[in-house]
RNA sequence: CCGGGCAUAGCACAGCCAGGCAGUGCGCCUGUUUUGGGUACAGGAGGUCGCAGGUUCGAAUCCUGCUGCCCGGACCA
């Protein structure tokens, strides 16, 4: 992509509404806008970020075997009045009304729907286990909208459901989405530690909270120290394998969100205990019959008599993950791609736009690497140096090439890694080789 | 929802107290200059001063009502 021709409004300064580092750098870094509190516009190099975090989001969960459908945004109100939500959700929820009259609300979650549709073809055991999972965008009227897209009120979330014949079934189907919880997380270059949790207006009793930690995190959490510097995926287990003893190992090093955690009743000393803010990225929940009951999903057992299936749901916040990776990856200059989600892998500037020999050399460069299948954004702005430098820092490129008329003179680029700020003048082929070679 | 604050050019803000030509910096356009970390100079474009009403010869400025947004709290997968 020539940047020349791509729609990226960049900010010199940090406009006035937003307070948190990744709420500025988003919109600084032409991401998003706001068009409303807690609702956002994601401009293309946000919408390409957003695609990378769903595209790692949705192949972790095809590995762990979850099948991908799409439901709709807006939900008929009448089969949450089944399961009895609907009044219980509260002004959380936003409810609308079409041209009949009729009660409609705007999503806010979806385990009506999904065992709606399950039960009206699901009739056997032989048809367990399922798990079905969309991505789609949510709203909750939150009183209070704050951060951004970390707490908006339309957001993009992953969420899956899955449907077991009996409660040891939905128990490894818990901890299948437990271990792609922490791969996904692992990929997206963040440390997410997973945390006893309240399952709040979900409902059920075993539940985790994928948690981030970070200063600018919504709620305290408490962790053993151990976490810090654990490695958590050095002994995963395969989706195939016994998952029970990683489940334990990981479950059993202590992390608790506030509302689970109880300073007189703690298992671990208070030197060990690590007391922080975190941002929650993920949640899992088992919660049993408590929707296949009251809206009969039931099937037919191996006996022939009626069970109420097993059933668990399984949330990651798409949109809020862009914010959140942000907080914990950027510095004075502006974010840090991790290069798994990078909405370009390379930024190529050219110094001296204009300038033939630096403009063919460019322009080559740019050629062989798109060739070579890496997405690449191409600064050829007729613009000075320093203003490249900063917006190509500003929006967190992993890799930067740069063409100079020095380094054309004597055959050379400069490689610059983004992260670390290191440079490297290397010859065309070998930073070619570098940037298509191997991770 | 409670409490506090803000609303003037694309962005950040001044002007309001004490009514009298709509301003500054950045950005944008044109030209010159400069050319390895947001360059310099000159010229230019850009405004329903959030909306509605009131007071006044005259309102960005004073008064009333409304709306939107932000912050703290409570709430929240």
């Amino acid at each position: 992509m020539r940047l020349s021709a791509y729609f990226l409004p960049t900010l010199k300064e940090n406009p006035s509404e937003a307070q948190i580092v990744s709420h500025r750098l988003m919109l600084r870094a032409g991401m998003i806008r706001q068009t409303g509190a807690g609702i956002y516009a994601w401009l293309p190099l946000g919408q390409r970020v957003l695609k990378r975090i769903e595209r790692i989001v949705r192949e972790e969960q095809d590995a762990s075997g979850a099948q991908e459908l799409l439901m709709p945004t807006i939900q008929p109100a009448e089969l949450w009045r089944e399961s009895g939500r609907y009044d219980d959700y509260g002004k959380e929820m936003l409810r609308i009304r079409d041209r009949h009259d009729r009660e409609m609300l705007y999503g806010p979650t979806n385990e009506e729907m999904i065992t709606d549709i399950f039960k009206n073809s699901c009739k056997s055991y032989r048809d367990l286990p399922k798990n079905l999972y969309h991505i789609q965008w949510k709203f909750r009227d939150e009183i209070r909208p704050r951060f951004g897209v970390m707490r908006g009120r339309e957001f993009l979330m992953k969420d899956a459901y899955s449907f077991d014949l009996d409660a040891a079934g939905a128990r490894r189907a818990y901890q299948k989405m437990f271990l792609a919880y922490l791969r996904t997380f692992a990929r997206l270059g963040l440390k997410a530690i997973p945390m006893r949790a309240e399952s709040g207006a979900i409902g059920g009793n075993l539940s985790h909270e994928f948690i981030i930690l970070a200063e600018t995190g919504e709620s305290g959490v408490f962790c053993d120290r151990t976490w810090l510097d654990l490695d958590v995926m050095a002994e995963a287990p395969g989706f195939d394998d016994d998952l029970e003893r990683f489940f334990a190992r990981a479950t059993g090093i202590y992390a608790a969100t506030d509302e689970k955690h109880d300073a007189a009743d703690c298992p671990i000393p208070a030197d060990r205990l690590v007391s922080a803010r975190g941002i929650e990225v993920g949640h899992i929940f088992y919660f049993g019959t408590k929707y296949s009951k009251p809206l009969g999903a039931v099937v037919a057992g191996p006996d022939g008599e009626p069970v109420a299936v097993e059933m668990g749901s399984y949330g990651i916040g798409v949109s809020r993950l862009a914010g959140a990776i942000i907080e914990a990856s950027h510095d004075e200059a502006g974010i840090i791609w991790p290069d798994s989600v990078a909405p370009f892998q390379v930024g190529l500037i050219n110094l001296k736009s204009g300038d033939a020999a630096c403009d063919r050399v460019a322009a080559e460069v740019y050629g062989d690497l798109r060739r070579a299948g890496v997405e690449v954004l191409y600064d050829d702005r007729a613009e000075r140096p320093g203003v490249k430098f900063a917006d190509m820092d500003l929006i967190g490129v992993p890799w930067q090439v740069l063409v100079g008329p020095r380094g054309v003179k004597s055959g050379v680029v400069e490689l610059k890694r983004r992260a670390t700020g290191e440079r490297a003048e290397l010859s065309r082929d070998s930073a070619l080789a570098k940037l298509t070679g191997p991770a």
